[in-house]
DNA sequence: TATGACTAACTCACCAGTTCGTACATTAGT
DNA sequence: ACTAATGTACGAACTGGTGAGTTAGTCATA
């Protein structure tokens, strides 16, 4: 879970003064944090205990409860940022290229609940935090640029009979894989069925993909 | 929001006893705080505060804060469970049937922000009020049974191709319904798209209708 | 129908433990 | 010598929860 690189420590019982290594520490430990328990849930002197440094670091580093939270936020999208730059598809016909990019994105929203439970307590909140932040405002989406050029590529041949654009093809992708893992704990709970069971993962993955295509590539009443 | 008639007061200036308005109150508040700060950030003082009682009656009729979340959520489910139980899909074919079944879950969610909030949070919760409730364990969901007939139908007559079961089904129209209104601020918030606009409305709820019929209709490759 | 016993419903005041934030002192590294 | 980085101690406001006492409504009975 840890996104540090611990160099080792020159002194035997003190660390060295590190202000990156501190600052990604309290990172890390927050994003646990605040993904456990909810932003006004998590504690700030829990954060701090659980971090090889104190409280007053954080206050030094982030201003406060909001910003690291925000710091928090930030640092999760890039992640997801860079995951869909490694995105390439380009030589893939547009039926695959969609069912790959629809799986990185399942993939990736497995692989980080952490995440998935950070983007829940930020829409609780309404998304202020994203507001306030400039890095966010402008962070943009390597997937969606990428579907535009599939969908483009495929509606052009005629491939795909659906007229839906990017941010909404998206959005459909997107719900799929976030309400499977946001979701997880009340759908179990509601109906007995653990939807990040392990040995459904496949087929539901499957299921994603079919949906996806079958959509897009529909005989549409001609009107 | 209230769902209490209000008898008139006999005296002037007190309220009459009675038990099932002040519980009825406390719950329409508590909802609303609950859904909107989540669980640890609502104040029993504030739900109290907004209630023509007292917070001691809180604590007389529902125990503690965590027994009063239960009680909100137990409220909140009743209500969809309700509506599904409403639905008269007998006389459709399966296509249309599905598609009346999926606009009823999209029309319920879009209506009732505060119960897919409260959702949200108690999936941050990992489902423990769900599970601490005897009412939730056995609530039941009357769009299951509808969803398992129509399949059923459909899949005997050849209609629908996809091997899916009514769970699956369901959680594939629940997770575009839900993120469409959970998912609303950060989505909003990044790619400069309201998914709850009401000038879109009528597309997504096609775009779902759509989606859910071409998967199961599409053609599939004989294996 | 007047009365008195009974209890559910309600009010008020208060507390013990938190919780975010900060003032102030100190130290490591250059 | 200077500054960025760090540690300690503390407090004001809050927060969930409760102890103790009060009142409105009901009902059996004379």
């Amino acid at each position: 879970m840890t996104s540090v690189d611990e160099p080792a420590r020159p002194h035997g019982n003190g660390r060295t003064r590190d202000a990156a290594r501190t600052r990604a520490e309290i990172l890390d430990v927050a994003t646990q944090e605040f993904a456990r328990a909810g932003y006004a849930g998590a504690r700030v002197d829990d954060i701090a205990a659980r971090t090889s440094t104190t409280k007053r670091m954080i206050y030094y580093y982030f201003g406060g409860k909001d910003q690291l939270f925000t710091a928090v936020l930030e640092r999760a999208y890039g992640v997801i940022r860079d995951a869909e730059q490694q995105l390439d598809v380009e030589h893939l016909d547009p039926v695959a290229a969609i069912r790959r990019l629809a799986e990185l994105t399942f993939d990736h929203h497995e692989q980080h609940p952490d995440f998935i439970r950070l983007v829940s307590i930020e829409n609780i909140h309404e998304a202020e935090h994203i507001a306030a932040s400039e890095k966010l405002g402008r962070i943009g989406s390597p997937a969606l640029d990428v579907i535009r050029r599939i969908l483009a590529s495929g509606q052009e041949s005629g491939l795909f009979t659906a007229e839906v654009d990017a941010v909404d093809l998206h959005a459909m992708i997107s719900s799929f894989c976030f309400f499977r893992v946001a979701n997880r704990h009340t759908f179990g709970a509601l109906f007995g069925r653990d939807l990040v069971d392990p040995a459904q993962r496949e087929r539901y993955r499957a299921m994603l993909g079919d949906m996806v295509i079958a959509y897009l590539t529909a005989e549409r009443a001609t009107d």
